[in-house]
DNA sequence: CAGTGAGCGAGCTTCCGCTTGACTT
């Protein structure tokens, strides 16, 4: 073999593999090679922060058939990404194959297009140690922070906690907006609405002043009763849109959710499914940039389709604060290519592509827009009419943007109007508007507020949501809303009619909410370790980042000076700081006369009764899930401490409803059956009984066959991952083919001889 | 699978960013 190439993806390579020849074998390394191990801190911080890198695991196989074949190739040529990631990926195989320099070449490319590729090979260049360096700088800063951070939560929070550079100030915007909406006051004023026909086109116009008051709206909406309406003044103006800029991954994110309801995760699967047939470019970016060769092919598909007038080819630039551009947009691979591979779900995410990538190519719609002025006779103040006519298509005709904010009023036409125009009013309705609290995160905003704060990669966003979720310091859920009066006046043939209608407000679907443990971490973190959990903390270090990739700043030095205060306030903050736990005093216990609290446990939110330095013990009792810490009223608390509690009997048994840790239950004859959505304190024996034998068929459906071999019960139950066999706590897989209800006891036990006991995998196991 | 919450002390937890499958009961 001459020449070994080494990228990143596997599906890269394979398209390479085509540009290059047969001279030229591509392999893959599947992203970074080696890692500081994760079962210590890994950084000698008393020698010069010197790293202890090595191969994980699940690496090794890897790295075993690289070693091999680049001992037989003439060449090793290092393609992994132009930016600091890459970089060190290619440093890092560098140095785990034990590669000569003489024997490496480094090169980049931007785009996976043969000219972009032959170019590269023609322009190699060494490693950027400065680049690589600047990589090992965040690496290490990253673990310095996450591996001190989370124990001071273990000792000061609760166990089991974590804390990072970008998880923690995640959580904080979470926090910050719940406090922002929870101290929203809303306040109210008067929109004056009048309708219109002229020659048979209704439109609408707003009176340009809202009022205070009901007996203001009153006062006006009377006077308009008998006065005469007439345009005043008509104004129209040239307009112009202009199209989006091609994905990223951030924007597909947002669009994604925005358009066809999908959440970040399912996003980069079905994009990681599109790349991997070829039909899109590479998911994970944070460039604007299309290729010349994408541009054309886009104008060509363009003229085609709409014509010559409908093309404008452009290119974009990045405005994401951070970003490292070492791939294209997300666009289609081939801009002819209508239809895809997979479900109704990677269609509708294609098309999206394809049409924005089209739109972006595209000529600007052109408008009109029109603003006609009102007078009213009864009045100084007067209302305005706002109208938009789309003159020409452009980018329209293929795509538009989504947006976040759902406003009410969308412009339309307007008929043709002259000054001096007198008009009939058809109704004029007074109403009353609140002002609305700032939106809720949904997955999608959230990352385009951290894309904004340059925090995270768009690798990272997805998992970095998954991580906060998992680890319940957000959940993400919907809210009912609640009623609200507003009043109402409205003017018609029939004369004036006034009431106080109602409407729903505030309610929400799949948003982001803190949780308890969420705004008791972020409140201590943002008091002990408030430049970590700045919002500019990443920004300031990125900056620090650069300097050392340009080669102005010694990594080391950059990171000792990071490290020190820091380290210094994890200490401090470890011996002297009080324990955060959220403590509410609810009220006093009419019963005992004693304190009642709220706080967070050791194993999550609770009420106590009385404390733990008096004679007396305190009482505990667990706060349910869909309950929040700080809402619980005395008087929900003291109902707490009524479970567990008996109900009656079954059969002949007590039962008993509870709350534990896996929500609450019955137990019964020593078993525990979930009650699920019922509420304990009023759950009726009746109901239990139905539960409990309800969960009782479920069993007998689960389990297929039984049987006795010795001491051992050897059973074919149907689980959640299909049939399989159970012996003690262990499973066995049932061969593919067999059917589970043919088995007898030989054969289970032949099944089960033949697999081995595995290997306990993982010991990262998340409840 | 199913009360625990104080304190003792064993041993454990934890980061971000780059990539895909293997595998789950």
């Amino acid at each position: 073999m001459k020449n070994l190439v080494i990228v990143e993806s596997p599906a890269k390579a394979k398209t390479i593999e085509g540009f290059l020849g047969k001279d030229f074998t591509v392999k893959s390394s599947f992203g970074h090679i080696r890692d500081l191990p994760s079962k210590k801190l890994s950084v000698d911080v008393e020698n010069n922060y010197e790293p202890d890198y090595v191969v994980p695991k699940d690496k090794e196989a890897i790295v075993r058939e690289l070693k091999k074949l680049s001992k037989s190739a003439e060449l090793v040529w290092l393609a992994s990404d132009e930016d600091r990631e890459g970089e060190a990926i290619s440093w890092h195989l560098q140095e785990a194959l034990g590669l000569k320099d003489d024997k490496v070449r480094r090169i980049v490319f931007h785009e996976i297009t043969k000219s972009a590729i032959l170019n590269a090979v023609e322009n190699p260049r060494g490693i950027n140690i400065d680049l690589v360096n600047a990589q090992q700088a965040r690496r290490i800063l990253d673990r310095l922070v996450g591996y001190e951070l989370s124990p001071v939560l273990w000792k000061k929070v609760k166990p089991n906690l974590s804390a990072g550079r970008v998880q923690s100030v995640s959580v904080r915007i979470i926090v910050e907006r719940e406090r922002e909406i929870e101290n929203f006051q809303a306040t109210s004023a008067f929109r004056v609405r009048a309708y219109f026909n002229v020659d048979g086109m209704e439109f609408q116009a707003d009176l340009s002043k809202r009022f205070d008051t009901l007996e203001e709206t009153r006062t006006f909406v009377a006077g308009c009763e008998n006065a005469s309406f007439s345009v005043s003044d008509l104004q129209k103006k040239p307009g112009k849109r202009t199209p989006a800029a091609p994905f990223t991954t951030s924007t597909l994110q947002q669009e994604a959710s925005r358009k066809l309801g999908f959440g970040v995760t399912r996003t980069m699967k079905v994009a990681q499914d599109l790349y991997e047939q070829g039909s899109i470019t590479y998911m994970r970016t944070d460039s604007v940039n299309l290729s010349d060769l994408a541009i054309n092919a886009a104008k060509d598909e363009i003229v085609k389709l709409y014509g010559e007038e409908y093309a404008k080819t452009r290119q974009y630039s990045s405005k994401s604060k951070g970003a490292q551009e070492a791939h294209e947009a997300i666009r289609p691979t081939y801009m002819d290519k209508k239809s895809v591979k997979g479900d109704a779900g990677h269609q509708r995410l294609y098309d999206m592509i394809w049409k924005r990538t089209i739109a972006s190519q595209m000529q600007d719609a052109k408008l009109e827009r029109t603003t006609v002025n009102i007078n009213v006779s009864s009045s100084d103040i007067g209302f305005v009419a706002n109208g938009e006519v789309i003159v020409f298509e452009g980018f329209l005709k293929a795509y538009l943007e989504g947006t976040d904010d759902e406003t009410e009023d969308t412009k339309g036409m307007l008929p043709n109007m002259t000054i001096g125009q007198g008009l009939d009013a058809g109704k004029v309705e007074g109403m009353e508007r609140f002002s609305q609290p700032p939106a809720r995160y949904t997955e999608a905003s959230l990352v385009k507020k951290l894309e904004e704060l340059g925090i995270g990669r768009p690798s990272t966003y997805a998992p970095t949501i998954n991580t906060i979720i998992n680890r319940n310091y957000v959940v993400k859920e919907g809210k009912d809303g609640v009623e609200r009066e507003y009043g109402y006046i409205l003017l018609d043939s029939d004369g004036i009619k006034e009431e106080v209608k109602t409407e729903i407000t505030g309610a929400e679907k799949t948003k982001l909410f803190p949780t308890d443990i969420g705004k008791v971490v972020t409140d201590f973190l943002v008091e002990n370790f408030t430049d970590i959990l700045d919002y500019n903390f990443t920004a300031q270090v990125e900056k620090e980042f650069d300097e050392i990739a340009e080669g102005q700043k010694e990594w080391t030095s950059m990171i000792d000076s990071f490290y020190k205060p820091f380290h210094k306030t994890t200490v401090h903050t470890s011996e002297n700081a009080k324990k955060a736990t959220g403590e509410t005093l609810l009220g006093v216990d009419p019963a005992s006369g004693r304190n009642v609290y709220s706080r967070l446990g050791r194993f999550g939110p609770m009420v106590q009764i009385g404390e733990a330095e008096n004679e007396e013990k305190p009482k505990f009792a667990s706060i349910p899930a869909d309950q929040r810490m700080e809402e619980v009223t005395l008087e929900q608390a003291l109902e707490l401490f009524k479970l567990p509690r008996d109900i009656g009997e079954f059969e002949g048994e007590q039962m008993t409803i509870g709350i534990g840790k896996y929500g609450p239950y019955v137990r019964h004859n020593k078993g525990y059956v979930s009650i699920g959505d019922e509420d304990p304190m009023s759950i009726t024996k009746e109901t239990a009984m139905q539960l409990i034998i309800a969960r009782r068929e479920e069993l007998k459906k689960m389990l297929i066959n039984e049987f006795a071999d010795g001491e051992d019960v050897i059973q074919v139950k149907n689980g959640r991952y299909g049939p399989y066999i159970a012996v003690g706590k262990k499973n066995y897989k049932i061969p593919k083919g067999t059917e589970p209800e043919s088995l007898g006891l030989v054969e289970c036990k032949e099944i089960i001889a033949a697999q081995p006991d595995r290997p306990k995998r993982g010991a990262r196991k998340k409840k």
